[in-house]
DNA sequence: CTTAATTGGTCAGCATGGCTGACGTAAAAC
DNA sequence: GTTTTACGTCAGCCATGCTGACCAATTAAG
């Protein structure tokens, strides 16, 4: 890692300000996922099951192997949660009508309801972050993250974003 | 992407555009942290023998509830993860100079070697994106991340910016 | 000097949430 | 009719959080 100097308005690419940038996006996603993690100990759950519900209230219908995409575990892994939240009735399975192997996800009413307070807080953080930045600040914020994305993730969120417009 | 776009410089804080930084947050974390995962299982490590090498490395000499403070976890769970590191030689302890109940902790050579190969790949990562975003876009990701921070943790991370400087 | 507070280690036990391997079942595809 | 796909499930392993309790060395306060 080289101390490279910056000339004008040339990127400060030096050790010390990538390092800022790993450790505030350490300390930034551990600060957003931690606020949410209160209401989830209330339920006995974790983030794997926030993790769930989230991308299920995103997608209603999703497949059981979409989601296993999304979140990159293992089945097994999965139908743990999955079970979970089905038993305390947070999530129902339909079957799917083209392909009946399919056992589409949805949230049920105290699911969306429960999802929607949890998003709302990350929302909340995130709209204050956002006002106070500006829209500039966001715009590159998220420019960077996207690009900061593997190859693999950024083809798999755009087939989500196709998927949501439909 | 959202086909609602910003009119002019307003902000628009539809749960779309807040939905979208929460799962570019997520992706990013995890493609972000993946990477190295790979290095860390050669070595039969977990991201917790990283986030100690990683701070250890950044501040060399720091003390063990300094570096509690930093990875907000239990010293039980710190014990476990440094007695393993001193074992296996990264890392080393030496009694503090005005406090001897201290134990001031150090990387060792390959120590350090592994703290930069692991970051050095971060960076990289890092340096990328910024590359191509581009420094108005860095400087707006930098401050939104830091708008997202608990008030706690930024003032915790100018504290330890202070002792980086002395 | 004695006592209390601080710094840190450690043992025991528990929960979550990853993982693998193996096996089962229903439906679709060929 | 056989094979492949989509999904569930059982059993067990590992990493990494947690709590409570207890111990040792050292420093600070009375």
């Amino acid at each position: 890692m080289a101390d490279v100097k910056p000339i004008g308005k040339a990127l400060f690419l030096r050790e010390e300000e990538l390092r800022r940038g790993i450790e505030l996006m350490f300390f930034a996603y551990r600060d957003f996922t931690g606020e949410a993690d209160w209401i989830l100990a209330e339920k006995a759950m974790g983030r794997a099951h926030h993790r769930a519900i989230y991308f299920i209230g995103r997608h209603p219908g999703i497949t059981v192997s979409n989601l296993l995409n999304i979140l990159c575990i293992t089945k097994q892994s999965l139908s743990r949660v999955l079970s979970g939240l089905m038993k305390d009735g947070y999530v129902i399975q339909k079957p799917g009508v083209t392909d009946r192997r399919q056992r589409l996800l949805f949230l049920t009413k105290i699911g969306i309801a429960f999802e929607s307070r949890l998003t709302s807080m990350q929302a909340r953080r995130f709209a204050a972050a956002y006002r106070g930045a500006g829209v500039d600040a966001v715009d590159g914020f998220q420019q960077v993250l996207h690009r900061l994305l593997d190859i693999d993730t950024i083809s798999q969120m755009s087939q989500q974003d196709r998927l949501a417009n439909e």
